[in-house]
RNA sequence: GGGCCGUUAGCUCAACUGGUAGAGCAACGGACUCUUAAUCCGUAGGCCGCAGGUUCAAGUCCUGCACGGCCCA
């Protein structure tokens, strides 16, 4: 990665994927033609090497070069040593020489994929078994929100790839896998932001004769394992933030945190809400829906400033079509949402399992769309029907997971190759 | 979709109120047997993102487009 030449002798920097060694060429030891050869290495080619170790003068550990061969030539000169590479889109595009010139990007993606190894490591050790479940979808479901349509030339059928792999993991539950996960993408046709690539992955987990109590206790022990492990502390910093782990995590009602942070105190008070969306200066589309404006009230004036882990708990079944209700208090469904750095992180809930009142939620969200009867999952409900165990399911978004750990202030620093429009040239 | 910003040599960046496009590193040639951003001498390298416009003259001003970034929706 660097080559220092003086004449007669000469030293370079040989880098692999454990790290950087100095080399040592002396014309006098591998003779003038491969010395000759030698002068021709550019930097970025490929070479190997035979030889002894010594340390120079300075104290640097060196390999004294008796024999050495060229493996692969690098055609195109790599950019800059010093200022290395950085034009954002030039590393988005060619990761290849981010990865090559950033260490601390390097870094970044080997985190990831210790994060990765810790979750399956922590999960497989309390019983759970990671499965696979279908990317393509006759129906999209589990999730609110637009799917990439794709089609099937010999079932002339059209597909959707999978916003969530929600309803095929409860079909294993009922299959009898009573605690399962899975770790891969989901693909939402939206826009793209610092927390949104079109392609994510996220963790789904259910674990059967649980409920969302239990997910919570899964989740606060997983991440706390994860900063153990990963940043062997409870405490970090990302970006401005300092974040402590330490549990137990703050648990507030979903009711509760409006009084606490604005001064709604009846989150069915509609005009409190519209007198605060115009206080906020929020600006709302007109058929924005009550529980449309709390959240974006929520997103604005809550949400950045759960900086500390905190569930915030007990949604309303409206905007919870697949959450089971609390028994005492049936507008509120037993479901979770995880925030950490004011960052949505997780989203859980106690199943709902009954085919009957999961029908009946379906009909309701679809009861204006014209093509309702395509959008409920009958096969789904059916699956039901033969007997759900009632269970505890937790979703984690894993790269907002890994923009934690990492310090990384954008999705696409913590995914290979984020999603970017081609260049026309 | 809207607002602001960016795009100049392979890379990192300059170029003032419009007046012949520059540096460092990388490359190429040369000197140098313990350097580490090696050093020294020399050479070459440009569709100034793309397309129009204004002007005697545009990297610079105006309009449109492309891609990217940040913020908003």
């Amino acid at each position: 990665m660097a080559i220092r030449k003086h004449g007669n002798a000469s030293f370079a920097d040989l880098v692999d994927w454990t790290g950087k060694i100095q080399l040592y060429f002396k014309k006098d030891i591998i003779g003038e033609e491969n010395y000759n050869i030698f002068k021709q290495i550019d930097i970025g080619d490929i070479i190997g090497v035979e030889g002894e170790l010594f340390k120079t003068k300075t104290g640097e550990k060196t390999i004294f070069v008796k024999n050495f061969k060229f493996l692969s030539k690098s055609l195109r000169p790599l950019p800059e040593k010093w200022h290395g590479l950085k034009d954002i889109e030039i590393r988005f595009r060619k990761r290849y020489l981010d990865l090559i010139m950033n260490e601390n990007v390097r870094e970044i993606f080997k985190k990831r994929i210790e994060i990765l190894k810790y979750i399956r490591e922590f999960l497989n050790n309390i019983g759970f078994i990671e499965v696979e479940t279908p990317m393509m979808h006759p129906i999209p479901g589990g999730a609110e929100a637009k799917p990439f349509i794709t089609y099937h030339n010999a079932l002339d059928m059209e597909l959707y790839l999978r916003i969530a792999p929600e309803l095929y993991l409860k079909r294993l539950l009922v299959g009898n896998f009573e605690k399962i996960y899975e770790i891969n993408r989901s693909f939402r046709n939206e826009g793209i932001s610092t927390l949104h690539n079109p392609e994510f992955t996220m963790l789904e987990l259910y674990s059967a004769y649980g409920d969302y109590e239990e997910m919570m206790e899964i989740t606060e022990k997983l991440i706390c394992y994860l900063g153990e492990k990963i940043l062997d502390s409870l405490e970090f910093k990302y970006q401005e933030e300092k974040i402590n782990l330490s549990r137990p995590w703050k648990r507030i009602k979903w009711k509760d945190i409006f009084k606490e942070y604005t001064d709604i105190d009846n989150w069915k008070d509609e005009k409190k809400i519209n007198e605060k969306i115009k206080e906020y200066q929020i600006e709302i589309e007109e058929n924005t829906n009550i529980f449309e404006k709390l959240e974006t009230i929520f997103k604005k004036k809550i949400q950045p400033y759960l900086i500390n882990p905190t569930f915030v708990i007990g949604y309303p079944v409206e905007i919870s079509p697949l959450a089971k209700r609390f028994k005492d208090d049936p507008e509120m469904t037993e479901r979770f949402e995880l925030f950490i750095g004011g960052i949505e992180i997780a989203n859980a809930y106690s199943e709902l399992n009954d085919p009957i009142e999961q029908l009946k939620r379906f009909e309701e969200k679809f009861k204006e769309k014209e093509d309702k009867e395509k959008r409920i999952d009958y096969d789904f409900i059916e699956a039901l029907e033969y007997g759900m165990p009632p269970a505890g399911g937790l979703g984690i978004g894993i790269d907002r997971l890994v923009m934690l750990f990492t310090n990384s202030s954008s999705i696409r620093e913590v995914i290979f190759f984020p999603l970017l429009k081609p260049k026309n040239e």
